[in-house]
DNA sequence: TCTGGGGTCCTAGGACCC
DNA sequence: TCTGGGGTCCTAGGACCC
């Protein structure tokens, strides 16, 4: 038998915004979504009753909350947090999984004789979140991963949800289908139209439930594609010279190289992602012969899928770059290169010492950015 | 004064090889 | 001269998540 303990934390931004100004405490505070653009990532508890949620226009969220305290995305601020919730959770268990900055799954099989019964466990965790760190957050305990999902998800806020062994069909089944994570709009409107409402009615249909609802207990999630590290900014205003993109280009260029080379890995695919005003959005990638962590091979590579693809006259709006098919050692090719890629990270490892001393504006380059023509 | 930024995963078609 | 499938890699597009 498995054990699982889905932890969500509850309005995770705007909580860290709270603890470190309890003044903000019962207060609706809205994470993001300042200047009009701009989407809000994180709201209170006190800011959901005006109708304010994550993902939502930030012009919209003024006009619903006009009093609102918004506040300016502090990633790294929550990131050092999300560490310490993290490091309580590896506590108990060696098997913890972080499914993002504020949702994690801890494998609470066979931990019992250490911790006791898994449902004791995860209410010491979630107690211990909350006085140490100051932060609410919600639980769900169940034999799946899933199963554990939806439960933390229906714990919201502050509450923790405990699915007995055995009792799990009769639990899922009364829940609608978009409680399923992974069934969006699209998928919802789909079952809609196979009749298909709750859980209960997908576990009706073997072959569709196979699809979207994994209950078993032992598989790890499949993991087909490594991970991948990108940069992408929406432009302060529209541009249609490409020569001007190139210059935001090499921004986002030295910000994923940098990444890159911070955990020491090398990309053998590189994409570049562009959108229009119009919203229209594309990515075009290139794969390389030999891979790259280096700040002017890289932008050589997007620069030019960018020339390639961006149409002429075209307004804009965004641009991205990001970096896949990540490898942590090198590439083969002949000695010759191997010599020049040493002494390129010689020259980046410099360059990164810099910046990380003086910030990232310290040292610049022979860049479209700064050519004077 | 519309619609962020970070991702993962899946599918499908074409190239290419055997 | 016509004709197989199977497998893998690459690219593009899209759904979905937080």
């Amino acid at each position: 038998m498995s054990w699982y303990l889905h932890i969500d934390m509850d309005a995770f931004f705007a909580s860290v915004e709270q603890v470190l100004d309890p003044s903000l405490k019962g207060k609706p505070v809205i994470v993001g979504g300042r200047n009009g653009r701009g989407v809000v990532t994180s709201a209170s508890y006190a800011a959901r009753k005006f109708g304010i949620h994550s993902a939502m226009p930030g012009f919209q969220a003024k006009k619903l909350c006009p009093h609102g305290i918004f506040l300016p995305n502090r990633r790294r601020v929550y990131a050092e947090f999300s560490a310490k919730v993290f490091a309580i959770l590896g506590q108990y268990s060696p098997e913890v999984r972080a499914l993002s900055i504020d949702e994690g799954i801890v494998d609470l099989t066979g931990t019992e004789r250490l911790f006791g019964p898994p449902l004791k466990t995860a209410e010491q965790i979630i107690r211990r979140i909350e006085s140490e760190l100051g932060l609410p957050s919600s639980g769900g305990v169940s034999t799946s991963r899933v199963t554990a999902k939806i439960a933390a998800t229906l714990g919201k806020p502050r509450g923790l949800v405990y699915v007995p062994s055995g009792s799990e069909a009769d639990f899922l089944a009364p829940l609608a289908v978009e409680m399923i994570p992974g069934v969006g709009p699209k998928t919802h409107k789909t079952l809609l139209q196979h009749g298909i409402k709750t859980i209960g009615d997908l576990l009706q249909k073997p072959e569709l439930a196979e699809r979207y609802l994994d209950l078993s207990e032992h598989d790890e999630p499949k993991r087909r594609h490594d991970h991948s590290i990108g940069n992408e900014t929406t432009l302060d205003k529209p541009l249609k010279e490409t020569t001007e993109m190139e210059g935001v280009l090499w921004e986002l260029v030295e910000e994923v190289g940098g990444r890159l080379r911070k955990e020491s890995l090398y990309a053998r695919c590189l994409t570049v992602k562009i959108r229009y005003t119009d919203f229209h959005t594309f990515a075009r990638s290139r794969t390389l012969s030999s891979p790259t962590c280096f700040d002017k091979e890289i932008f050589e590579v997007v620069s030019d899928l960018l020339r390639q693809n961006v149409a002429a006259g075209r307004a804009v709006r965004l641009l991205g770059v990001s970096a896949s098919a990540l490898q942590s050692t090198g590439w083969q090719e002949p000695l010759l290169n191997q010599e020049k890629r040493k002494s390129f990270e010689k020259l980046y490892q410099g360059i990164d010492d810099l910046r990380l001393k003086y910030g990232e504006d310290a040292v610049g380059a022979a860049t479209p950015r700064n050519r004077t023509s």
